[in-house]
DNA sequence: GATTGAATTTTTGCATACAAAAAATCTGTG
DNA sequence: CACAGATTTTTTGTATGCAAAAATTCAATC
């Protein structure tokens, strides 16, 4: 995600190991609920057990991993409830990701922004499902650096991990998908016109659909992802 | 904060010394911007090096210390403007807390903290500001707690450990106090209401005078924190 | 054949050992 | 006396080793 910013320091192999790892659980590659075995993970990322034990320490505090005592550690399984709770926290980040967006966006970023929701709906015009989401995410992030607080951004990136981490971005309903995208057209607009309390209200609606596409397509899934609250305990 | 729920799991060691250094930082018995000695907290903590560094590892993910390659950790020193910014998140989290607890608070949740209330005014007429911070913490938790969501209740949390960490709590302004102890009372009667949206503009109001004082007693301790951005990258 | 229990293997958790980097000290020179 | 450079010491970062706990395998019994 951030690229090194300082060459002069090349990352500690502990963070390194951090961000694949990172990368690992939220793309996917390690799925929902699935151990992450030490001696596995040490001969893929080629480090010993220390570095790659610090590393899986922080995702637990990320919120991104289970630690079971004696047990290991799994990749992050949301219960129905956990998701719920978790958009229920992003529409309050997003909204007032938006609201201080519009207050404090420049022109150069409004136009980003513009010039990446074409891009999505040329995504969406070629039903390209891996590059709308990628555009997207885009846009979301966009915005949230708009608002010009890091504290925020950082919030929500961590929340936003989490979610990720389900995997269910796959083949959304059409009406559904093609509602999303008005929204998106919305919050241009609450951006062009600084409507700050508009585009926080958009942004939590579209929040609000989003969970419930979610949940519709993990009720469809099945009902095995289980009920444990893979969150929520201070480690 | 959270004590032992399964007696049968006994912590692991990383967890209990993360739990230890969490206290040492947030209680300010490790100074904003001190430097975390590992071999020091090693003999301080009785553990060897691989869970101390674990449990560093953590709360670093957490925004309570800073890494800094090759050269350990140091308790985190927020900038003026990290603390805008945090200030600027809780107020949203906070209002968002109020707003959910109006409309999901229990009759007995709410006795509780009319009760603490109560104790709190008693702390208040003493002038005892220990026990004052004490309850006007653990009233904002029962809010926190009364709005049924853990995500947003860890988030609170996380938010609020880096803020405490900075230790502004003593001598504040007399009319201050009493304006702040005022904004509780109406809290109280906007969740006796279960009034959502007024609870919420109370508890963001409230956020921005408490930072407004920090900020006020941070111009007069001195410049001296420094301007370093103690959190903002990823890890 | 299923099931319970013991032995084995694997895996986790913690401590220690070693190497590299940073900090501190010492020394010599201007 | 100040200061730059070299040397020592300390500290951090990573790898490895050992013990305890968990998982697995295997065997014996019902």
């Amino acid at each position: 995600m951030t690229a090194d910013i300082i060459a002069l320091a090349p990352a500690s192999l502990h963070a390194q190991v951090a961000n694949r790892l990172r990368h690992m659980v939220v793309e996917g590659r390690i799925e929902p609920g699935a151990k992450l075995n030490e001696r596995e993970l040490c001969g893929l990322l080629a480090v010993s057990r220390t570095p790659l034990r610090e590393a899986i320490k922080m995702l637990a505090a990320e919120g991104l991993v289970q630690l079971l005592p004696n047990r290991g550690a799994i990749a992050v399984a949301l219960s129905a409830a956990d998701i719920q709770h978790t958009f229920e926290v992003m529409a309050g980040i997003e909204g007032q990701s938006g609201e201080l967006a519009a207050q404090r966006i420049t022109a150069t970023e409004l136009r980003e922004i513009k010039a990446l929701h074409f891009e999505m709906l040329a995504a969406f015009t070629r039903a390209d499902l891996p590059a709308y989401y990628r555009l997207n995410a885009q846009i979301h992030t966009a915005i949230n650096s708009a608002a010009k607080n890091p504290v925020l951004a950082e919030t929500y990136r961590q929340l936003n991990a989490r979610l990720q981490a389900l995997r269910f971005r796959s083949n959304q309903d059409g009406d559904k998908w093609q509602a999303a995208v008005h929204e998106h057209e919305s919050m241009i607009d609450a951006l062009e016109r600084r409507d700050a309390a508009r585009l926080r209200q958009i942004l939590i609606t579209h929040l609000e659909h989003k969970r419930d596409v979610v949940m519709a397509q993990m009720r469809l899934a099945d009902g095995g992802l289980g009920d444990t609250s893979a969150f929520g305990a201070d480690c």
